[in-house]
DNA sequence: ATGGTCGGCAACCGA
């Protein structure tokens, strides 16, 4: 199985970078996230003509969660099971045998402002989530946009950026407790380079170029999976093209 | 070298 995850920024407006990457690549799983679209206004019939079966869940402007899939998809469940169930920023679903959490994690704006607390509360009830649903020995594949650089190789600037929402120890711990349930992280199994960033942020001048980015995207999954990805990796395109992204996608690639 | 640029949507918020 070879799954990828990116955060879209808006679906309709990368809608000719996914299926271009779709088309060239042929993941059998594609989740996205941040898709920015109502389900009234879901792009369905550029995606019925790719041949993939989808499920999503939006909202107005922000969030948004959707996975493409060339298999079946069953058992769909949109948010966690507590309220606010935040039904744009989750899907639980089944693929051929395999658990697909597709996350897209609340930002924090700021470590004094109430969504940072939002932030390590959403972590806790997931941790809660996995522990009531699932045994770490099922094949259960967390992915999606995580919100969170986990260790001083994952950012471009460890020193500054310590206390930021997105590399602050409070997030670090809380990402590492789940972590501790029973997740390997793909892309740091097959790669052990700092520097590979999957965010680069728009306001940075030639921030890509400078590599001034972030691994925020991830790929985890339970160990009975863990031990047959035979690769993961990061591809920019997206982040290099005409109309670029903010986020790149990450792909992993499970035998069998 | 962050004090900026995107997207949505129609004034600013979120990232």
């Amino acid at each position: 199985m070879k799954i990828a995850t990116f955060n879209a920024n808006s679906l309709r407006s990368r809608l000719p970078i996914i299926l271009k990457w779709m088309k060239e690549n042929c993941p059998d799983v594609l989740c996205v996230q941040e898709t920015k679209v109502q389900d009234v206004d879901f792009p369905a019939d550029a995606f019925a003509e790719t041949g993939y079966n989808f499920v999503f869940r939006g909202q107005k402007s922000y969030n948004g969660v959707a996975i493409f899939s060339r298999s079946e998809i069953t058992e769909t469940e949109f948010g966690l099971d507590s309220e606010p169930t935040d039904v744009a920023r989750m899907i639980k679903a089944k693929i051929d045998g395999v658990t697909i959490i597709n996350t897209y994690i609340p930002q924090g704006h700021s470590p004094e402002s109430e969504k940072f607390t939002y932030k390590l509360k959403w972590f806790e009830r997931l941790g809660k989530y996995f522990d009531s649903r699932f045994h770490p020995t099922e094949p259960v594949i967390w992915l999606g946009d995580l919100n969170i650089a986990p260790e001083a190789r994952d950012v471009h600037d460890p020193i500054r950026l310590e206390g930021n929402v997105c590399f602050h120890p409070d997030v670090k711990k809380a990402l590492q407790k789940i972590m501790d349930w029973g997740f390997v992280d793909m892309f740091r199994a097959h790669c052990d380079e700092p520097g590979q960033y999957t965010f680069w942020d728009y306001r940075v001048v030639n921030g890509v170029k400078r590599n001034i980015g972030w691994r925020l995207d991830h790929i985890m999954a339970t160990k009975p999976l863990a031990k047959n990805c035979s690769a993961c990796y990061i591809d920019k395109t997206p982040r290099l093209a005409e109309k670029p992204s903010d986020h790149t996608f990450l792909i992993a690639e499970f035998d069998g």
